[in-house]
DNA sequence: CGGATTGTTGATTGGAGTCAAAACGTGTGG
DNA sequence: CCACACGTTTTGACTCCAATCAACAATCCG
């Protein structure tokens, strides 16, 4: 579905000086290759530009924009009453960041930058007038929508695992499966998050997070070295991530033979 | 922002004889009241009735129908490889299913009726195509969509509560505020799905709900009686509700005064 | 160079998972 | 209508994992 990475190339220069792109430049990051046209070459968006730790939405704000990530990551957050910040994800390149403003005047969720990074900001009105003569941007939103569903059902499958280095096993193998789909390596990843964030993220304790990865690492399922990690045994990986609840891990062999 | 249960009113006779509705009835249904027009009273939609336990949408199957529920309830699931069933979420009256499978092409998730319930079946692309000149019905499926990308939000937080019993509680605090909007009691309410697709949902051991529901009752919460649940000390449920991960209950009174 | 954040590791303990069994409900068919 | 089988729900006992508290190392930043 996504195509490989679209690196910057007609619209560089204009990206560089004024801050702009247009419609088929969304398009391509959104991983929609081959539906530009003249139209959607006309329309224009203008580009954001945070450094990390500042926010790009807060919690509570108007709705009034979409935002396609375009270079570095975000995380989605969300600040209980008694202040404790829960993780509902990660975006990375060609995600698309307030879609849980939809149909409502706030955004429940914030999106803080986790690193230096770039959002096209795409005027919500803006966009739902041009999707009624657009096909390929309101396709765009379908989807866009339904892999966000899709993502917090994995995540919710992740959270439900019973064990916290299942749960850590089956966030690598997410992450790994997401930079795969963007055409980069899934053997080397780099943690763009604190242990804090993936721990909020998880919903365990972050000292668990650390003392599940040295787990792994001791299995020889990966490499840890600060915030690189190298899957070294992905097969061994799988095997974990199949632990279950209920189900006793499969007839014969567990593993650990 | 949802009104008043709407009661099945002047369509009630076409509803029982030819099962089909209208435009406008959905956008009553779903919360929209004062959003029915003339053109929205022209625009037919067919229902479909479903016994307990049957199954309204399979995993994997083909991506056409959104489905709004106007009666019983039922169950998003999705059972991963080695056969566990993970509980998403409940539908009940105004909710929409079906919307993980907006721009592709295939269902990732399972729905089924929990009781006997009824659905209007909405073909996406005929929605689609009213959309553009319906703005009434787009501002429902937008809010639909933003409706559940919160839920899930919710979820999530639900999931990260460090003891069982505060997720317990937060699921009930969490039904009541769903009959509350709907216009029913929040105080007594009807569990439709059994404790083990509750255990599914909250990520626990069923055994750990019921000895969570016993301990709310022996806190003096709640009283439980087979799947009635009465909410007796709504203050104390919250208190409980509001224990979080991390922070140690707020600087200086906890609880427990 | 310090100060702060982040990450790792250790000791302890409570809580939840697991296995097991029994009470309860429900529906079916004799 | 009763008997029986099946699923659901509850409760108990035991074990073990993960949260917590605490200390320390490593890293980043100004």
């Amino acid at each position: 579905m996504h195509g490989n990475v679209t690196p910057l190339n007609m619209s560089e220069a204009r990206l560089a000086s004024s801050l702009q792109c247009t419609a088929s430049d969304v398009l391509r990051w959104a991983g929609m290759t081959g539906h530009a046209s003249a139209e959607t070459d006309a329309v224009r968006f203008s580009l954001r530009r945070l450094h990390a730790e500042h926010t790009l939405v807060h919690e509570g704000q108007m709705f009034e924009n979409l935002h396609l990530v375009i270079a570095g990551s975000f995380k989605d957050v969300q600040t209980d009453l008694e202040g404790y910040e829960q993780v509902l994800g990660f975006a990375i390149h060609g995600d698309i960041l307030g879609l849980d403003g939809l149909g409502r005047d706030r955004h429940a969720s914030g999106a803080v930058a986790l690193e230096d990074s770039t959002v096209v900001v795409m005027p919500f009105a803006e966009l739902k007038a041009l999707c009624h003569h657009l096909p390929a941007l309101e396709r765009m939103l379908h989807q866009a929508t339904g892999t966000e569903l899709l993502r917090r059902a994995d995540t919710q499958y992740l959270m439900s695992a019973p064990s916290s280095e299942v749960r850590v096993a089956r966030f690598v193998l997410q992450l790994a499966q997401r930079q795969r789909v963007l055409g980069h390596s899934d053997r080397r990843l780099r943690l763009f998050m604190t242990r804090r964030d993936i721990a909020s993220y998880l919903g365990v304790a972050h000292e668990t997070v650390s003392r599940a990865l040295t787990a792994l690492v001791q299995d020889g399922c990966i490499g840890v070295s600060h915030r690189d990690i190298e899957i070294l045994d992905e097969a061994a990986l799988h095997e974990l991530q199949r632990m279950t609840r209920g189900r006793p891990a499969r007839d014969g062999h567990v593993l650990a033979a």
